[in-house]
DNA sequence: TCCAACAGTTCCGAAGTTCCGAACTATGGG
DNA sequence: CCCATAGTTCGGAACTTCGGAACTGTTGGA
């Protein structure tokens, strides 16, 4: 298993985000983060709405979300806890999270995703 | 060839438009047209930056923004006129665009798409 | 009217990406 | 040591993207 690559927030590139935020999955695992605390272990997120993610899906979903600079994970024993990295992002692209996680919060009364009331983290 | 669909504004998803404007290139094609007083024909967008983009990649490129909503095409003649939807979907996802238009511009800096701010309308 | 040039679109194969089950690797408890 | 738990990796099927060649539709000229 290899040490969990974070990159440097100054290396965090838009369209990385756009991408990682553009499956509607994830966007809601990371809206789930961001509202919960800051912290979560990955298989805490395993539903998202009524459908289950199986866990090598899911593992992938955090490796796209943790390359493009949108989480952190560390290992603590058994589990792996994530905390979003909402305020170093929100520093170098202001307004780009609040948007999309809006966007899909005010788009969540229509269907999907339970990203309901964007509270910042 | 057909009838140019264009999705009604309240049919149009944050994925969509995420994953349209994920891409650079497009990204870059957008944010031209956003710049270039809403009017522009495809061919006047051929190259984004130092790349010449393929006629048939280009088509498609706005094929995947027209159906996202995020910009709408007619026909005039021989060729096409490109106009954004800012509007229509600034009113639908407040903050949205401006977030990721500001994201690449600020990124814009440190390379790629020549999206650096307000150029005149 | 016919033809060439032009602006875009469609088609299709190669290359790349995503999804997910099965097999695997850590870690911690008994 | 062995098992359970939490996550990762592998690999193949399904899907997406890219771009060249061939096509369609429009206009202007002979």
């Amino acid at each position: 298993m290899r040490p969990l690559f974070h990159p440097a927030i100054e290396d965090v590139r838009p369209e990385a985000i756009l991408h990682a935020l553009a499956d509607p999955n994830r966007a809601a695992i990371f809206a789930k983060i961001m509202r919960a605390g800051c912290v979560e272990a990955c298989s805490a997120l395993a539903a998202v709405g009524d459908r289950v993610i199986p866990k090598s899906s899911l593992s992938n979903h955090f490796k796209v979300l943790r390359e493009a600079g949108l989480i952190r994970s560390e290992r603590h024993g058994v589990e792996v806890r994530n905390s979003s990295r909402w305020a170093e992002v929100e520093a170098r692209f202001p307004g780009l999270l609040t948007g999309i996680i809006n966007a899909y919060a005010s788009d969540a009364g229509a269907d999907s995703a339970d990203a309901t009331a964007a509270g910042p983290r």
